[in-house]
DNA sequence: CGGCATCCAAACGGATACTG
DNA sequence: CAGTATCCGTTTGGATGCCG
């Protein structure tokens, strides 16, 4: 792993750094990630993800959907029936993210208790 | 699972999803990953890292510094010389998470195309 | 039902002077 | 060298009224 550019496919985010940057500007605000994970269990309706999402406002679970659906990783459709229904789903991209993310879910679970008793020493001595 | 009931009103993750977010408070930061990046090559002092970390304020880089220390992903040593020299080094715990990422970056390189064209399809039709 | 628009508070982050 | 303190602009996010 150089510090220099190795092949790169695309334009920008040659170092990993940036590439992972990428990723967490998508899914790193505080909501995106618990949309995604209801949606990729199935279509899921706005007022049911306003719901399920405990403390959300409707103003940022728009904005979360929209920046996910704009990302590729939310598809949203709208039925035109009376009241109006609209269902979004995660595409197969979120779905492959979302097993990626199993790994760093795997790393938190074992070191919880380290940083919590990390945490604990640090503020102690500070 | 059930998206009814919200059967654990703790502040302690027991979802998935909580686990990844405490992962995420830790390094979703602008500046934590690129630090923790250079201080898993080794160690590494604070204007070695003012300097390769393109862009980072002085107080952003102390702030970084100090929150993944007080997590126990980056260890502190003071060299009590004149002048002073402090050297900070990932711990083992911040390995691998390091290597954990890995997954996602992987994601992000696959679907860097993907991406970009969801979000031109998206600002054309809006 | 599913939003968008508006207003406001808090958190985040940059610049830089100062210090042991 | 390795910070801390201060000031200030930007961004994020919550509450809510309104509307098709």
């Amino acid at each position: 792993m150089s510090r220099s550019t190795s092949d790169v496919p695309s334009q920008v985010a040659q170092c990993p750094t940036c590439t992972v940057r990428e990723v967490l500007d998508r899914v790193g605000g505080k909501w995106s990630i618990g949309v995604l994970v209801e949606a990729v269990r199935g279509p899921v309706r706005f007022t049911e993800l306003e719901r399920i999402i405990t403390g959300i406002s409707r103003r940022m679970l728009t904005l979360t959907l929209r920046n996910l659906e704009r990302d590729g990783l939310l598809t949203r459709t709208v039925h035109p029936t009376v009241p109006p229904k609209v269902e979004y789903v995660a595409t197969p991209m979120a779905l492959e993210l979302h097993d990626a993310l199993f790994t760093l879910t795997s790393w938190a679970e074992r070191h919880r208790d380290d940083i919590a008793t990390a945490r604990t020493v640090y503020d102690a001595a500070h």
